[in-house]
DNA sequence: CTAAACTTTCAGTATTTATTGAAAGTTTAG
DNA sequence: CTAAACTTTCAATAAATACTGAAAGTTTAG
């Protein structure tokens, strides 16, 4: 293992484990990302220093998280895996799929709370609040949902816009406005 | 404590363990979040049947991540806490704190492994998607930046504009056509 | 059908992370 | 200044999470 691909992994796997995944599945999605070739499960094994149990555990995790595909070589018994699209395709899979996860259940423990009577106006406050709190994972799925439709070249464009963020709120008021009269 | 509360605290605390903090600290933002008056650690501790110390230590966490504020109330010793801000500026700003503590290490050994000398085609290989990887990370910072100078009223617009993600991506082409002819 | 080549599972163990509570530290009323 | 009222720290311990490797399961070549 090269420098780079060694450096790059470490700092990869470290990220990964702030993201949702244990440091290990962060290692080899970052493995599968730098390499061209598709790998075998023996490899990742071999080049991480990790067991082919966990390396197993961790293929199946990728499959739930949409994130590496698997393909079966002519003439050879092992499966190869490789990571699915590109980076921009990858990140916004990431988000969709957490959402999924983390979002989902917590909107629907919302619900449940809003639809409880208030006993008294400190619960009539909570359900303001948690009705805030509603709203936003609500429209966080909706964003979601947009991205997901888009292509990694509009994935692409949509990171580059950056900065013109606030113009661009200016620019639906505007359109709004155009609207109303 | 009532059912409103309890159910909420729960799930809130579920999810702030998959987005940074742990069960205990999350538990302790949702209960801020819902309640209107400022909060002693005492009460803290006893709402949540939680340690005196594990609250403190909640608390300094909370004043790294700016969530929380403090106040000290005439002819009362201790000290009271509330959440800092409605939730869509929470949201945000839990989103920059991130950023510093995740993306940004990254993005540092990132770059040192970009000024690394590849040292075969595999080595070319993998910078080209590492760059990638930083232009993603580092146009997130682009955008936390922006995020940051908005007030709650733009946030909250930003959030609403939802499945106008993908027409705005249009209309900034449009713009930029306009200014090449 | 059989055995070799592979993959998956999972109980046991290691590692990491979170919590407690007592001791040390700090602040303030008197 | 002192003691009471509070907060913070941190070593010990509990709890949660991750990893290994051997056994069980699956697939395919011959």
């Amino acid at each position: 293992m090269s420098a780079i691909t060694q450096s790059f992994i470490l700092h990869f796997g470290e990220m990964g484990s702030k993201w949702g995944f244990n440091r290990t599945v962060g290692q080899i999605l970052g493995l599968m990302i730098i390499t061209e070739e598709m790998i075998n499960a023996e490899q990742i094994a071999k080049t991480l220093s990790i067991s082919r149990g966990n390396v197993s555990m961790a293929l199946k995790e990728f499959q739930s998280w949409r994130l590496v595909k698997t393909v079966h070589i002519q003439g050879d018994r092992k499966e190869y895996y490789t990571a699915i699209g590109d980076i921009w395709k990858m990140a916004f899979t990431v988000m969709e799929e957490r959402r999924k996860r983390e979002v989902e259940p917590t909107l629907s423990a919302l619900r449940d709370v809003l639809l409880t009577e208030a006993e008294d106006d400190k619960d009539v406050y909570a359900q303001q609040r948690i009705n805030e709190l509603h709203d936003l994972l609500e429209q966080a799925t909706v964003w979601s949902d947009e991205f997901q439709k888009m292509d990694s070249a509009n994935l692409k464009r949509l990171v580059k816009l950056g900065s013109g963020v606030g113009k661009v709120i200016n620019i639906k008021d505007k359109l709004i406005k155009n609207k109303e009269n």
